[in-house]
DNA sequence: CATTTATTGAGATAAAGTATCATAACTTCC
DNA sequence: GGAAGTTATGATACTTTATCTCAATAAATG
């Protein structure tokens, strides 16, 4: 009924150099763990991930990527923001309440009900973002188990959707 | 076509005393604060604006009225996240990547929508949240004068939602 | 390979938020 | 209304997250 599937992702060297920005040993590595990291990492995590690139280099490139569309930040979960390499196609995320594993989705038909929506609102809209709070498959399974694991996630997320 | 207003708001007394929390000045004070900044306030902004009341006490109680629902949280603008009085109704908010106005709109066919994608994902939805990024009408108008103030904004949304 | 320019890393600094705990302010009960 | 019990507060220290500075280094270019 729906595609909900993702594909390609971009050549992130290739990128770079399009742009002009240069191929150095930092970026390259934080690269790789970044496509290694498949859940959203913090920047936190990749600074301990990778000792010998510092600290304001791990900071400076998650910005160069995310500028350049590379990388995607995620800022809902409490604590620091989380990012995940993009795909080439526009998506959103599923955040699970209980054990924060983000997912992706991709939906023809909230492209098309974002702009319907904006013929009604003044002014002009220039993006839109989703995201799905969701309890996995794999924590539906252990439910019972896990109860009050992370209480603060589902606070947060009851607060900003009270009533949905 | 859409119905896109938003109306009555909580009795945030009535909410804190249901619960068994008590009304003190610095509580009545942050929520007089809250109710007049309308559009996005972040806790700093708070702090300085009610220097009699403690900087723990600002957070505790931001924190207390997100819990209960009186206020949500925006947490895509870069810098620290925005606070602001919730609505009865459950909604979504619209975001000005100009002036980083922030304001609300609602739509039954987003519900509807949101519901039948659920259908098609492994798991159980829980809530969701949806942001519109927008140019608002009044920096339409000004747009010229206004170039280039807040490429921050810009390229943070445009690296999240590339290719939307 | 010498020059030019972008990039890096160490450490200082800033910003954002939390923990601690003695004091103060509400409530309740008599 | 005052004592007892409880909740809330605020000053301060601390943690976490992120940025700034600037001399040293590495990449690209001819």
């Amino acid at each position: 009924m729906m595609n909900v599937t993702l594909s390609s992702r971009p050549d992130i060297n290739a990128i770079l150099e399009d742009r002009g920005y240069r191929s150095t040993a930092p970026r390259r590595a934080i690269i790789r763990v970044v496509e290694e990291m498949r859940e959203g990492f913090t920047a936190e995590e990749i600074v301990r991930e990778l000792p010998r690139v510092g600290r304001a280099t791990v900071f400076r490139t998650l910005k160069l990527f995310l500028e350049t569309g590379i990388i995607c930040r995620l800022n809902l979960l409490d604590g620091a923001p989380r990012y995940m390499l993009s795909r080439v196609e526009h998506h959103h995320h599923t955040v699970c309440i209980r054990c924060g594993k983000v997912g992706e989705f991709r939906a023809a038909t909230v492209e098309r009900l974002m702009r319907l929506i904006g013929d009604d609102l003044s002014g002009q809209i220039v993006g839109h973002r989703i995201e799905l709070y969701v309890i996995c498959e794999q924590c539906c399974t252990t439910d019972d188990a896990n109860n009050g694991h992370q209480p603060d996630i589902l606070t947060t997320i009851y607060a900003a959707h009270a009533h949905s």
